[in-house]
DNA sequence: ACCTGAACACCGTTCAAGT
DNA sequence: ACCTGAACACCGTTCAAGT
């Protein structure tokens, strides 16, 4: 396993790097992940991510950017099943779960993605690209039920603090996602 | 102002110590807060925090707890002024407004507060006394409207994950603090 | 163009030694 | 008991040098 050093000369380094860290990241956790245990597990040198990444923050920033990618996935996945009231307040909490899922399985994934460590994290195409395709999958659903800028704020506010509380262990920990989901989402009133 | 070097021998670098931390927190951010530039900022070696705290983290316990300590005051400050459910509700925005302008005013120390890298924060007696203040506001304020549980996660999730989005700048950047929270907790339904 | 090895300035932590 | 200075094993980043 160790030994077979694939040759990265022959471009791949560059996803490479980004692969080992998403492993470390929810293996080892966020202060482990340094840009040398990077390269390291992709068995290179520790200057070798300097030819593919300005800096650690660039390597950072197309994690983060898959990070969306892959929590907006989930979040399209579900398709809303009927055009009733009942029906679109159920796929709002089916989007808060997914939502709160996806947080509890990728911990330090989510805190990576929504956290402000990445100070150039806004100029990364990617990020804006898949961060508002996790957006958009949000405002059309509530917009369903409450066309107001302000209501997908409120939706999103609620369901992302719950989410943050729980991932930062501020909250007790409920194996019942959906459950806990749905106890606060009766509090919101889209009218 | 270099030179004015206290003589912390007669008992008050554990306390100098927390306050350099504070200092350095919020005028030059999380990463620039070093164990090493808090001892230098507090003119002592840089191993001198070991005389007064287990590790870094045990140091920024302590600092955490006292972002909870101003955090409860603040949010014990106003008072509810009548008992009629219009009061009751606008002393909840009150309180929104409150929490989202202390995490703006204090990014760092908020995030230091409410973050989990801190793996042993829980075992802190302060943290969880300062904590459990704050708490209390907001579930008081809160049953006063509707006496669940279910129904102060609701409204702490709504104002938390606010805050938590305009700190990490997911959100617009709003000025009108009061504006941004009145919009959303208008689809907060105590019933 | 892509990668290495050595170097620099940092870090957290430990430990013998000083007062 | 409290603090220092030196040391250790780590970092991120740079740069000359190799292919």
């Amino acid at each position: 396993m160790n030994t077979e050093k694939r040759n990265y000369h022959h471009g791949g380094l560059r996803e490479a790097l980004i692969e080992a860290a998403v492993l470390i990241l929810e293996e080892e956790g966020i202060p482990k992940m340094s840009l040398r245990s990077i390269a390291r597990a992709a068995g290179v040198s520790q200057a070798a991510p300097y030819s593919h990444f300005a800096n650690k923050d660039a390597l950072l920033i197309e994690v983060a950017a898959y990070g969306f990618s892959q929590f907006s996935y989930a979040l399209e996945k579900p398709k809303a099943m009927s055009g009733d009231p009942k029906g679109l307040i159920e796929h709002l909490v089916t989007l808060g779960v997914v939502y709160v899922n996806f947080a509890m399985e990728n911990k330090a994934l989510f805190q990576l993605m929504f956290g402000d460590a990445l100070s150039e994290i806004s100029k990364s195409e990617s990020y804006l690209k898949e961060g508002q395709r996790a957006y958009d999958c949000i405002d059309k659903a509530v917009r369903h039920l409450k066309d107001e800028g302000a209501a997908t704020v409120a939706a999103w506010s609620m369901v992302h603090g719950l989410a943050t509380l729980m991932v930062d262990q501020k909250i007790d920990f409920t194996n019942d996602v959906e459950k806990q989901v749905r106890s606060i989402l009766q509090f919101l009133n889209l009218k």
